[in-house]
RNA sequence: GGAGAUAGUCGAGCAACCGCUGCUAGCUACUUGUAGUUAGGGGAGGAAAGUCCGGGCUCCACAGGGCAGGGUGCCAGGUAACGCCUGGGUAGCGUGAGCUAACGGCCAGUGCAGCAGAGAGUAUACCGCCGAUGGUUCUCUUCGGAGUUCACAGGUAAGGGUGAAAGGGUGCGGUAAGAGCGCACCGCGCGACUGGUAACAGUUCGUGGCACGGUAAACCCCACUCGGAGCAAGACCAAAUAGGCUCCCUAAUGGCGUGGCCCACGUCGGGAGCGGGUAGGUCGCUUGAGCCUUAGAGUGAUUUAAGGCCUAGAUGAAUGGUUGCGCCUGUUUACAGGUUACAGAACCCGGCUUACAGACCAAUCUCUACUU
């Protein structure tokens, strides 16, 4: 099944959601604009969240602009990541890259997140009670 | 033809496919108001921005009055209202069409004014001009004095100089020299008259020798005006946990916990209901001082009437992506790049301000060159 649909249940909706992935992260994956963390969940599908600072991009322009091609690239790649609960964000310069640019290394982040999660160090630290 | 002035419109085309988000209709599930699905149709701006004013709306406060504080400030009109707009006045700029203006009051009071300059606000005397008087200056003399020069009491506001600004201007008279000291003209103040709703204006009349200097985005005075907070307003539904109230059960020789049991120690139980309320959700949420057309009123802002139209409503926050055609730019005849500026609704309107690639258009007006 590659749909590549993109329905409101595979968004990261309320705040309890991101904490979640805040709090601890089984992947991880990165660029010199983009950070991206990632934790499994029990739904069986991959949802995704977006957080642009508006530290990084001033203009409304420039934040919707860099939502909508991290959600777009999402879209075509949610299937590859299994059920992995997505939160993107933005670093100083993300949008001071072109679309095209910001298009391809997105792209690329999402392989090299399936490709290399970490979670064997975060699954070592002592659980809070 | 050239250079300008004013006002307005648009701000991005077409098609296909893949998505997102409301709405309408149908179908399917069940927990009966949600989810899924199919079809149709809608989905960013002229500034959505800055959040600088004004209003609607919501909650809170409020008998009435005063003080404090804020805002506005030529006049009239428009408006729901305004700090906005229109028309007019005045002043300044421009050859002109036109443009610009926080434009009430310093003859209520208080204050302020660097440097320069002699003097800066009931003025002043540096150079200068004049000069009573005095002289062992000098010259002339009709021997009375006259002139000259020096000193000096004093007078003066012509000229020079300083300054952003020196206490009306020009001319004539006048004078020792001067001076509104006097007069004429210009200007100014005050009063009347005329025109105008008014601000204000006047080649009008009278009157006053005549400053009343600047600064109120200095305190202040005068007139008008202003309650506070905002859609995260506010209304409703409502898990979990903790706590509250009411009722019922139990009754301290008790229950529960530690413990095999006793002693001991610690603690006060169980159930039902109710209301407040957090996470979360629903409403508020788009039909409105609305838009378009035509006709009437008005110089105009605007307004009246008739007819027609429904035009985003998200909420970790939609309005996007890909391809082709077309278009633009550069090399050049096939490629490359671009399809853009400023910029993204967040309760809604009326303004203001600021940003902006490019395109269109209208008409009218001004100046200027040339041709006929």
């Amino acid at each position: 099944m590659t749909s590549t649909v993109f329905p409101r249940h595979v968004r990261l909706l309320t705040a309890g959601d991101y904490r979640r992935v805040f709090d601890q992260a089984d992947a991880k994956a990165q660029s010199k604009q983009i950070l991206i963390l990632a934790r499994r969940n029990e739904l069986g599908f991959a949802r995704l969240g977006l957080v642009v600072a508006k530290k990084h991009a001033k203009r409304a322009v420039d934040r919707n602009e860099i939502k909508r091609i991290v959600r777009e690239s999402f879209r075509h790649h949610q299937f590859e990541l299994e059920n992995f609960d997505c939160v993107v964000l933005s670093r100083v310069g993300a949008k001071d890259l072109d679309k095209s640019e910001l298009r391809h290394m997105v792209d690329q982040l999402w392989t090299r997140l399936r490709q290399k999660p970490y979670g064997n160090r975060s699954r070592q630290k002592p659980r809070k009670q």
